[in-house]
DNA sequence: CAGGATCCCGCCGGATACTG
DNA sequence: CAGTATCCGGCGGGATCCTG
């Protein structure tokens, strides 16, 4: 990505964002993060409604991914000091952002589903 | 995703449908494959172009991916029967169409650089 | 109900060596 | 140069138990 400034002053910075980029994208760009911003949508959930909604996620992902989440602001994690207690998880406006791209990624998931059956019963033969 | 047709005849089609959308999302929703994806762009690299341009990324997963990649169709894998052998690869137009979506989650990246950093602080402490 | 803590198995993935 | 095969340490992630 970072191909010019070499040696100028600004290097240092350039290097900083790009390797908190490349962090960040190791972070999100993952199946389980990707399935919860997908699931949440707009709407707010609890923990135990994602857990029922993001199908075959266990336990300790969900939880593990939306402090991920939470960590890099792009769900808010809404605690309501009841018993039992209540959390709410909604996305930010980073999130919702985020969201149009998987989105995105979930529709060319449908659109090329024949395509792509059919290059797997090719290549597997 | 299915909530209706909950035992028509189409249901039996709309799980198969279902399980395999669920089942390319979590080949293609990982990190490895983004970053290849992203690398290769409109252009053709070679093996070992890629292996020097996706940083970080080891024969192994370079291999596996591209692999799988080829399988669901996304790449297209050119041998050059020369020698040395020379290998080619590029983006099929289902490829093309993902890239758009992953462009999309670089730019969204760059964009929420602050944003995430911040909430990131705010959320260590 | 939300979620930390622990245990532990399986496989992910890196290093290395070998073929065409 | 591209790719397969093998070995193996580390951690990913499931199951389970425990708290507020």
């Amino acid at each position: 990505m970072i191909k010019q400034f070499r040696g100028s002053p600004e290097e240092a910075d350039l290097r900083r964002a790009d390797s908190l980029a490349r962090e960040i994208f190791s972070d999100v760009a993952n199946k389980w993060a990707f399935l919860i911003i997908e699931t949440l949508g707009e709407r707010t959930l609890r923990f135990s409604e994602l857990r029922n909604e993001v199908e075959g996620i266990s336990h300790k992902m969900l939880t593990q991914n939306l402090r991920m989440l939470e960590r890099n602001g792009l769900v808010e994690r809404k605690v309501h000091p009841t018993v039992p207690p209540r959390v709410e998880y909604t996305l930010t406006e980073p999130g919702q952002a985020l969201r149009a791209t998987v989105d995105g990624m979930c529709g060319w998931t449908h659109q090329y589903l024949g395509h792509i059956e059919a290059s797997r019963s090719r290549f597997d033969a």
